[in-house]
RNA sequence: GGAGCUGUGGUGUAGUCGGUUAACAUACCGGCCUGUCAAGCCGGAGAUCGCGGGUUCAAGUCCCGUCAGCUCCGCCA
């Protein structure tokens, strides 16, 4: 082994061109392969920028040659040699170097290595165990240190817009209180406060909201959040927000900066134009025709509502869901008459696993409309239905019927499973839109009041004030949502700063003002020596990563992600610890 | 808390209706080779079939349990 005294790196492998020929350079790397011709060997030489040929020759070196000869995948080496035009014939044009090699005229090894137990290399097929065990060779993989140069790009280009904008980056603590609601807390003991715990924060909501009334105006934060909720693709117990917070605006500020800002950091990272102003729909919208308020928008399949026309119909499970007070729906998948009555059978079984009780279908012929439940109908009925799902030959309508939030729920997976299955989905391209005007309060079946969708400072829409009391659950928030691609990306809202509509909020969820005292005394105090009108919003950082990047897991973006169970494989956290520092916590085990 | 999928040399897979020597590719090791770039040719080594139990004359294969990873439901103001 040896060291790198008196060398010093003047490129780096990716960056040689064919203008370069003729130059002594000095590179290090990784050896991505070696090929051993006896006589002559070739080492592909990697570093973060890219790969180059390195060519040893007994005729330039014999002790490189000798060394070379040592050398295997994965060794780290310093090369020094000169860059020179490869022979006619012998270029390779899948290579961003191919048109040039360097031969070595010295080579150290600076470091060996074991063989590692998957290809460092792009599109690896290894079970994703083994990739997080060694997360440090994967992300040697170039389109692992891809992702990660994307997000730092993301994270650039958010800091310089935002700083642009007159935003403040502001820390705040990582050590905070728990408040109750929300996801459940990932909490730390204090060693000063025995018996007393600090909680990570969920978001830095609170603190953003004093930030408003110590009047620092606009500040944001890209900032660690954390949840101990189950994971999923989308889901890491700590993860990233662009969070964001104004003074003195109201929604229509906050979308147009931030859609700028988005479009920014679209622009800056995957260099796509995203056309602005982006689509906004109304939540009650988005529920209606997607049944689901994070739509993806990019194909059609859209649910149609039928209710009306089944309500009498003599099929006993459309009329009577209606008569209980839900709804009739369908989705009219094009062309997908000839279905086989086992594909429609998945359908079915689908939609089943996704709540519904059942699907029914109409398969569309010239000649009409056939199903086993087309005698429960009579002809006009079969028109009126066909005609609102905009219904021609060979077209497969399915239909649910059930409670409103059933079939949204149902027709919306449908929807998306036929969408991906029928190949609508576009692969690229990036389709943002607004979702607005979402209720203030949605009422909690097992709590048996209303609780607050957004949280209780979210400020309900002006107009709809004098409902608070009377039709709680008809009042609209001032709160928004930023879907792209299906994927709720960022979510904020308006907050009260008024005390006496904040007193009707926290009566309107059940909370006394003592209550509320206890649970949010810092902010309410905070927010009696004069509050300015104020929002913000939130971003899910990870996740625009992960589409822009075009990931399918935000674990591809987050350099140490954990898996399912929360557990880091390479680290083996969480784990164990000593007795004495239990002690010194004052904490007690009650584990089985 | 629940449902589903996956688990076989380092890695990715095959292994039929349970049948005795677990196959293939690649990586790895050795030899040959002066223009390859997924180098090539020859040879070699490498597996408690995730783990535990059961059924059977016989289990990678069937049954039960369990562990791990993934996807989803619940959960995530």
């Amino acid at each position: 082994m040896e060291d790198m005294r008196g060398l010093k790196r003047t490129h780096h492998c990716g960056a040689l061109r064919l203008e370069h020929a003729g130059q002594e350079v000095v590179l290090m790397g990784w050896v991505q392969r070696r090929r051993d011709h006896g006589g002559l060997i070739f080492i592909d030489l990697r570093d973060r920028s890219g790969i180059v040929q390195v060519v040893f020759s007994p005729d330039l070196s014999r002790e490189a040659f000798r060394k070379a000869e040592t050398v295997r995948g994965e060794y780290v080496l310093a090369v020094v040699g000169r860059v020179e035009k490869r022979p006619e014939g012998t270029e390779n044009p899948h290579l961003a170097t191919g048109q040039i090699d360097v031969r070595a005229r010295e080579v150290r090894i600076l470091n060996r290595a074991k063989t590692p137990p998957f290809y460092i290399e792009d599109g690896v097929d290894v079970d994703e165990n083994v990739r997080l065990r060694y997360r440090y060779l994967d992300l040697r993989r170039p389109e692992m240190q891809r992702a990660l140069i994307l997000r730092h790009r993301a994270a650039q280009a958010t800091r310089e817009f935002l700083s642009r904008h007159g935003f403040l980056e502001i820390e705040t603590p990582m050590l905070t209180r728990s408040t109750p609601e929300g996801a459940r807390d990932f909490l730390v003991p204090s060693r000063l406060n025995p018996g007393c715990f600090y909680a990570l924060p969920q978001s830095p909501q609170l603190f953003k909201q004093i930030l408003m009334v110590a009047g620092l105006e606009r500040y944001f934060q890209i900032v660690r959040c954390f949840r101990d909720e189950d994971l999923r693709a989308d889901r890491q117990p700590e993860f990233t927000q662009i969070d964001l917070e104004m003074s003195f605006i109201d929604i229509d500020d906050i979308l147009d900066l931030t859609e700028e800002m988005v479009a920014y950091i679209c622009r800056e990272t995957a260099g796509e134009e995203v056309p602005r102003p982006f689509p906004r729909l109304s939540y009650q919208e988005a529920m209606e025709r997607f049944g689901t308020d994070k739509p993806d928008i990019r194909f059609g399949l859209e649910i149609k509502d039928v209710t009306d026309l089944a309500a009498g119909c003599g099929f006993k499970v459309f009329a009577s869901a209606v008569a209980a007070g839900g709804k009739v729906k369908g989705i009219n998948a094009k062309g997908c008459g000839s279905f086989s009555r086992r594909e429609i059978d998945e359908l079915v079984s689908f939609a089943t696993a996704n709540k519904a009780k059942g699907l029914a279908y109409f398969v569309v012929e010239s000649e009409g409309v056939k199903s086993p439940i087309t005698k429960f109908f009579t002809e006009k009925e079969i028109g009126a239905i066909a005609g609102r799902l905009e219904a021609e030959a060979g077209d497969l309508l399915l239909f649910v019927a059930d409670r409103p939030d059933v079939t949204a729920f149902a027709l919306s997976a449908l929807r998306l499973h036929l969408g991906e299955r029928l190949g609508l989905i576009p692969e690229k391209g990036l389709q943002f839109v607004w979702i607005l005007d979402f209720p203030l309060l949605e009422y909690d079946e097992t709590e048996r009041r209303y609780v607050a969708m957004h949280h209780p400072f979210t400020s309900p829409r002006e107009e709809d004030l004098p409902l608070l009391e009377s039709d709680p659950g008809a009042v609209r928030a001032k709160a928004y949502d930023l879907v792209l691609n299906g994927v709720e990306v960022g979510g904020g809202s308006i907050r009260i700063h008024r005390r006496d509509v904040q007193e009707k909020m926290f009566a309107a969820i059940g909370l006394s003002p003592e209550e509320a005292r206890d649970k949010f005394g810092f902010l309410l105090e905070a927010f009696e020596y004069g509050t300015p009108p104020h929002g913000g919003i939130a971003f899910g950082f990870d996740r625009l990563v992960m589409l822009l990047a075009g990931k399918k897991t935000i674990r591809d973006v987050i350099a140490f992600p954990k898996t399912q169970s929360a557990t880091d494989l390479m680290s083996r956290a969480p784990d164990r610890v000593a007795p004495a520092q239990l002690r010194e916590l004052h904490i007690k085990l009650d584990v089985k």
